[in-house]
DNA sequence: TACAGTCCTGTAAGCGCTCACAGTTTCTCC
DNA sequence: GGAGAAACTGTGAGCGCTTACAGGACTGTA
């Protein structure tokens, strides 16, 4: 057993001074003599003082931790290396404050009641939610904890007020633009699920750049994001459009669908067929041909989320933020 | 802004108790009459009451969560799922509790930091430690805390008295056994660093399991783990033993790395040469031919970490243990 | 009826820190 | 040298909760 660690009082009592001038060198507020702040400081190595975080917080009325909430159980979160990646940016700028960063995986009925008591007992003081689903509770719940909230990501019916967000048509467009500029003309996609802002974007994305390089952009086939999916949809493409020579597909897990049927039914990729994914999966660079991609800065993004919401903790009022996406060229294109 | 949440007092006041009694419901203690009880729960839940962690933290000097710290910035860390899989099996435990979860990432100086103040600042009552180096200083850190810690992996220069780890050298051993099984006997490996109890482990779980069945255990190439110190490895056993007939890799980077040199070489896997690998990155389904290979039980470590820091936070002495691993059996062998 | 047990309840003293307030000292500038 | 401002310091009242401790109200027993 550790004996109980020093108190502010006993380092006041060591360097002569008042709990209070012992408080104002901690804060580092003004108004302490050099003597006194250095009596203290010296007493405060000597003796290894560190502040109790507990009594601070109780009389502050702030608890220095953030939490980030990740809501869905959709195995998008888990495949690929996302989930380390938003960890990586997120604590790469709170290492730069004091905040701590609670995390706290809400997929499951408890652990979204967990949320609701960190929310409730002001156990934080912010949000970072990513919250894949349409509807989500969890925002909800962000919203009228009154806590500060940045999003990650939005969902069609409602674009919260802060949130940092992939370029989903953007990045769309720049790989349909990019099958253009290579010569394909007889452009199809593979949706994602149009009632979600990403699979939507993507699609908007794919419109934008046909209509604009004056090409149809009525070879559409519509999956739900996955691989099962991407297969179904890639068979119908085939069928309905045997003219084609490019798909953009909306995610790579479905692309990974459409690669295999495409293969079965003896086209070449991407001599006869050119492929584009998105999302820069972990399996996209081994599939044969290594898939062109989309990639979304799920760094930056943690990043940027973290900053959003350290300047709302300092009452400055930040911007929401689109951040650009990459274009990953690989064999399949 | 929303109003101030209520405070004991106020429960106490709407209930007609005192706030001694309200406490004692809250923290369902005896000696509470079934009328103050109901009293009590409903002025709850009209006002919405949710105890203030803080002030609880201070008044029992118990803080309510527990960190994670993750030291190394090794990219085996964040290649694979390891991130997701460990957390998710953390918070799994965790949800059975009240407790919550702090993260830290403390590869640079500046985390390992404060990971410090964590420890000193008694913001957690307990911590789970993944430290994949020999020496790690957060070992050191946790263990002068004095705060109850759980390692996950083991290092060879110290084993800690609470651990969870996988079984390295059974797995090595079964998948080297395997291989004795499919008719094979010039069995070579590839090892990782030696000086770590993972890469270590791997190589006696070979050397173990070809000793038993009278086979050489002399075919040998040592490797870092990396795919370039793989396909070295695999140069170097071509070259001095060209009767092999298979080879355990103690990672799937160095096995990809593997597979490329024997591609290159005009071996065929698995005819001429089987190859297992170790640890089950997301890429090993997608190698030519699909990698056969050690799956490392890593939600489950998450799991028996936290339950072996809860026991240890509730007064129990808990056993370390070591989990078992799984041969994923693909076309490589 | 008296007396010890049990239960229940209220009271109040902390837990370790911050911060307004008031008091004291030191400057600054005529 | 003195008035007023500025800088410094100590004091003490909280922050919201827990937890002895001290009763008070019952119960059962002699």
């Amino acid at each position: 057993m550790t004996t109980r660690p020093p108190t502010l009082e006993e380092v006041a009592q060591r360097a002569g001074v008042s709990t209070g001038t012992v408080s104002r060198v901690i804060n580092n507020a003004r108004h302490v003599s050099d003597k006194s702040r250095r009596a203290v400081e010296k007493a405060i190595s000597e003796l290894g003082y560190v502040p109790n975080t507990a009594a601070r917080s109780l009389a502050t009325q702030r608890r220095g931790a953030v939490v980030l909430a990740i809501s869905s159980d959709d195995p998008a979160l888990f495949a690929n290396l996302f989930f380390a990646e938003v960890i990586t940016g997120v604590n790469a700028v709170l290492e730069e404050t004091d905040l701590q960063l609670m995390l706290v995986l809400a997929a499951s009925e408890r652990g979204r009641a967990r949320f609701a008591k960190i929310l409730q007992s002001r156990s934080a003081d912010g949000v970072m939610l990513l919250a894949l689903k349409e509807n989500d509770p969890l925002s909800k719940m962000a919203e009228e904890s009154g806590l500060p909230t940045v999003h990650g990501g939005r969902s069609l019916d409602r674009t919260p007020q802060w949130y940092v967000d992939a370029d989903n048509r953007g990045g769309a467009r720049a790989a349909v633009e990019h099958l253009i500029a290579a010569g394909r003309h007889n452009i199809a996609t593979i949706t994602g699920e149009l009632d979600t802002h990403a699979g939507h974007g993507r699609f908007m994305g794919y419109r934008e750049a046909m209509v604009l390089a004056g090409l149809s952009d009525q070879r559409v086939a519509h999956g739900d994001f996955s691989e099962a999916s991407g297969a179904a949809g890639m068979k119908l493409l085939l069928d309905d459009h045997p003219d084609l020579d490019a798909v953009f597909v909306a995610s790579d897990a479905m692309a990974i669908g459409a690669l295999d049927v495409l293969r079965e039914n003896g086209k070449r990729v991407p001599e006869d067929v050119a492929v584009v994914g998105f999302n820069d999966v972990v399996t996209a660079r081994n599939t044969q041909p290594a898939l062109t991609t989309v990639r979304q800065p799920i760094e930056a993004m943690g990043r940027e989320m973290t900053r959003m919401l350290v300047r709302l903790l300092n009452g400055e009022q930040p911007t929401s933020l689109i951040l650009p996406t990459d274009l990953v060229l690989r064999a399949s294109t």
